[in-house]
Order: C-alpha cells, then sequence, then structure tokens
DNA sequence: TAAAAATACTCCATAGGTATTTTAT
DNA sequence: ATAAAATACCTATGGAGTATTTTTA
C-alpha cells in the first residue's frame, strides 16, 4: 500500500472533487480515479459516497482520512528528523512589464498568502518575444503573452485569457474630453511611451493605422523606460499616455486620472498564457496558475495540468 | 513509498540478514536488497550498517524502525477496524503414518507455539505415491516422503532430508538378543505390520532381498491398519514389529521397548521433502517449512523460497 | 575461501495517460 | 444536457527474478 494514495484520498476527500484533485497532484483524473478504486479494494469497502453533488467520504472514509493523516504525518516527522529536503519549487514566469506592475503585484499577494512559503519564484518583465523564447529555452515555465502585434502561438501550449484594455490617460487639468475625445485633440499632447519597441507603441500604431491615420502623427513623443515617472509626468499634467487600464485603474477610480477611448480603435489586446513544454507540473505551479486564473475569474485550470507528474 | 519497504526493512534490521528476511517475505535476496536500496534512497542516507558479521541498523535506521512500527500498526488498526481479514492461510501436508505419529506431533507444537493462530492445518496420512498424486494435483503443498520403494522425484521441487532408521522392536521380556540377532531368530516370531502394502513392509522385502533371503520368510504376519494397537501387542510381548525409530525413542530409551538391527540390511530410508509447483509462498508455510527443518538440524530453508510471491 | 550482499539484465505486472462511455444532476 | 467519474485500452516504468560479480569476515 502506498502512502501515495492515501495522500491522493485526503485530498480527494477534502476537495469534494476527483478532477480537482487531479490538478492539484499534477496527475489525470483517470489515475486519481484508480488510486481511490485500489484504495477501496485495498481496504474491501467504499470510501467515497458517489451519491450528490460533491464527493463525500463514507464514515469507513472519514475514519480513514484521520489515520491516514497520523501516517502521513508521522512519514513527514520521519523525512524532517532525516533532513530529507523537499525539492524546492521554483516557479519562473514571464510577463509584459505592464502586467507585471498592473496586476501581478495581486496576483502575487494572493499566492505567497497560502504557498509561497516553499517555492523559489522568479518573475521576468518583457517583450512577447523574449517571453516566447524563454518558454522555448526553457528558462520561463510559462509566460503571460499580450498580443500588441499578432504573434504564431502554433505548437505552444496556450490558454486564452480574456484581453485587457489600451487606454489613454491624462490628468484632469488638461481638460480632455473624458469619454472619446477626437484623436486631433490628442495629437497635439505630449505622449509618453515606455520605448519604441514596447508593446503599447505597437498596439497605437496598429490601432492608428486600422483607422486611417498613422503612429507617427503623434509629433511630441517621449519615450521614457520608467512606468512610474510617466505616470508621474502625466499626473503632473505633463501630458497623455497609453497604457493598460488595470495599472490606472484606481487613479482612474479616484479622479486623479482620466481615461479616453478612441472612436475606431480595438482597446481590447488578447491576452494568452503560454506554457512551458519543459514544465513539469507542480504543486506550487498548479496553485501559481491557479491563482492567475482566478484573478481572472477563470474557475480552475484543472484540466490544464493533466500529464507529466513531477518524479 | 510503499508500506512494504518499510515491513522489509523492519524484517531485515531485526533478523540481521537479508536472506533470512527475503526467506520469510517469500522473495528472493535480491528483491529485498533492491528493496533497502530503494528505502535509502527515499530517505538519503544509509539505514543498514554494512560492516560487521551481521547487518545492523545505523541511528537513522534504529529510529526509523520505531517510526516504520507506528506507520505499520496504524495501518494495522485501520485494517481491524475495517474487518479485512488477512487472507488466511493454509497449509496442507502429507507424510507417512509413521512419520505423523512419531515426528510430526513435536513439529506441530513448535510449529504451534508462535504461528499457529492464523493459519489452517491440513495434515494427511498417506503412502509416498498418493503424496505425490496429491502434490501434482494440488491437494498439498508439501509432502514428506520416506522412499520404501526407489521413486522417480524428476520433475518435482524436492529437498533431501537425514534419513530415518527402521528397526525391529520387541518386549525385553521376548529374550531377542538387544543388539543384531540372527534373521532367523526374528522370523519365528510373529511380526506385526499395518499393512501389506505400507512402507514398513515394502522396505523390510527390499532388505530380505538385499541379504538374499524374502519377506515371505516371516511366515507368522499380522497386518492390523492402526500403529498404537501394534506397538501394544509388542509391549505385551505377542511379537515384533519393523518401524521408525524415532516413533519409539521415547519407549527404547524407557526400556519397554527392544530395538532390533539386522547385518547386512540398510536400515536407513532417504527422505524428502517435496514440494508442490502450485504451492505459493507464505510466511506460514515458511515458518512450517523452517520448523520442520529445525526438527532436523538443517539451518535454513531461506533459499528455498526465492520465488512466487504472495498476492 | 565461503557466505552474503550488490548488481547486470530480462521480463512482466501495473500505474498512468488517452479516449470514450457511463452516470448523475 | 452537461459535467464528473468510471472504464477500456495502450504504453512505459519499475519491481521482481535469474545469474553473476563483488565484498568481507
Amino acid at each position: 500500500m502506498d502512502l501515495i494514495l492515501l495522500n491522493t484520498f485526503i485530498k480527494v476527500a477534502t476537495i469534494g472533487s476527483i478532477s480537482k484533485a487531479a490538478g492539484l497532484l499534477c496527475v489525470t483524473q483517470s489515475a486519481v480515479s484508480r488510486r481511490i478504486k485500489l484504495l477501496e479494494e485495498h481496504y474491501g469497502r467504499p470510501l467515497l459516497e458517489r451519491t450528490g453533488t460533491t464527493l463525500r467520504p463514507t464514515p469507513a472514509g472519514k475514519m480513514l482520512i484521520e489515520k491516514a493523516k497520523s501516517i502521513l504525518d508521522i512519514e513527514r516527522q520521519i523525512l524532517d528528523s532525516l533532513g530529507v529536503k523537499e525539492t524546492r519549487q521554483k516557479i519562473s514566469f514571464c510577463c509584459t512589464p505592464s502586467f507585471g506592475i498592473g496586476s501581478l503585484p495581486a496576483i502575487l499577494d494572493s499566492f505567497l498568502a497560502d504557498k509561497g512559503e516553499k517555492t523559489d519564484l522568479k518573475f521576468v518583465f518583457a517583450m512577447p518575444e523574449e517571453a516566447l523564447d524563454g518558454i522555448r529555452s526553457g528558462r520561463f515555465d510559462l509566460a503571460l503573452i499580450e498580443h500588441c502585434d499578432d504573434l504564431d502561438l502554433n505548437g505552444y501550449r496556450t490558454y486564452p485569457l480574456p484581453p485587457d484594455e489600451m487606454i489613454f490617460i491624462s490628468a484632469p487639468a488638461r481638460g480632455i474630453d473624458m469619454p472619446a475625445p477626437d484623436i486631433d485633440r490628442l495629437l497635439g499632447e505630449r505622449l509618453y511611451l515606455k520605448n519604441e519597441t514596447g508593446c503599447a507603441k505597437r498596439f497605437l500604431d496598429r490601432n492608428m493605422r486600422s483607422i486611417g491615420r498613422d503612429g507617427n502623427e503623434f509629433v511630441n513623443t517621449v519615450y521614457f523606460d520608467d512606468c512610474p515617472f510617466i505616470l508621474s509626468q502625466v499626473r503632473a499634467g505633463n501630458g497623455i499616455a497609453f497604457v493598460s487600464a488595470t495599472i490606472v485603474q484606481a487613479e482612474l477610480r479616484a479622479g486623479t486620472l482620466r481615461a479616453h477611448r478612441i472612436a475606431g480603435f480595438d482597446p481590447f489586446r488578447p491576452r494568452t498564457i503560454v506554457f512551458s513544454p519543459h514544465m513539469e507540473c507542480s504543486p506550487a505551479i498548479h496553485a501559481f496558475t491557479e491563482t492567475l486564473f482566478a484573478a481572472h475569474d477563470i474557475p480552475s485550470s484543472a484540466a490544464l495540468f493533466s500529464s507529466r507528474r513531477t518524479r
């Protein structure tokens, strides 16, 4: 009787779902189902109540949970006293600076809340091209790609996220129309962008072209490779910027910044999560992805982690 | 981590030998060696001290023994409280009546002393031919064959035992020479034998022929299918019998019976243990064989039980 | 040198994955 | 009808056996 069966049973009985537990355990639903079956055969009776909307332990199962916990606890004691370290879980995640600044802090907080202690985390902010390169080479486990240009993701393990919205922002003092100003009104403003090849610039150019204009019509453009500085400049009324709505959400709500949406623009920037083919599913990565998905109101990533178990 | 590893380790550490533990566990030395290795890899350090004449647990190993016992104990509690019966171990053993009466009781006592509660035992007394037939058909797990005739044991899993000795016995009152009487002196006595086709009769005939005489020269022969009665008749001075020395050992020592050995006879009857090819090694069968061997001063039967594990 | 443990190698049982079916709400 | 669990089937891993080598007392 393998301890993995007991651990699996505890997870399933606690969560109340075989599929969900499978995600956590980085194996398929099939494997978990089989493990439960094996355990039930081993102990000669049903351990889970299959009726009802959620899986519940039978009386025998309830008893087993307690006993199994003691067993796993002793095993843990042995490992601890012999100084056996569980292989430190590593996550390396790549995304654009705007996501890193706008959304990642909240996700990271929520992740660290329960899962953080035992994991090595690496967060790299880079452009989609570099992200994909890192995924290919195994430098990153997963990346969040924002599609400033069309991008060929063929051959990657991907998962779509809801798009985010790109908007112009300005200080109220500049008096720019709030809902949808004329584009010519904005062309006269000093435009702050992070850099010439950044996502925002490329996405802006694309949208300008789509309404028959050109990105270069913004004559007064300042590239400054520091987001907080750009925001402070805009806040101070020194110009406008074209940014992801999420990173200024709070200030828009507070009224310290104004959002401007241009007629004819498609402001929504598709986003995709790309998984490394080398990525081994680990509980940490599973939990991180789960947090990432939860932040975007996607119920569960269970199905993503069906194979490639950690050994 | 499989509980079988912990159980194996406890056995090895307790016994101090991988080979011996392998016998007990009904697997090969190789398998046990591998299990220990797996466990040592799992816990990341040596658990057995390989130096010295006997295998001893390292400090880590000592600690593990205790913890492992707690784990296995909890597992036992679970099984008990769920009413999981360990499949009742069965042994069916066949031997000649003379062995069954002479040697088996002592062996059985010694076996029952520690192993008996959880086993179903079946002892059948029969002639070698029937024993072999039962082995072939799987009716018996093992049989002790006494070679009254030449017997072809090709194709059987066998193990030689030291031979026993066949002797004539008489009551002291009859005044027959003790060490080696003349055969003609015995021919006049009434000879008690169990039955016409029994081992004793056949073995006697063979020996008579080997000294140029004939079994039929005993003119006054009584076949009576009950050993105790025969012995009582001899004891009462009503005749002689030709029996295995072991069944009258005590009475010879006490002087209530006399032993007679005929010059030219080869009194030693080879004995062989025959194992059923269908026999699955079980701890019970191992223990029984161990007892059987110990009774004949054979150190260990470990090597016999290398394969065919119980599932 | 002999007995025990380790190891190289092969085989097969089984755990796990994929795809599909069954079940239950 | 949909989502989850069970299952049929296939593959690959690894545990067990056989035979051999290495170790150590």
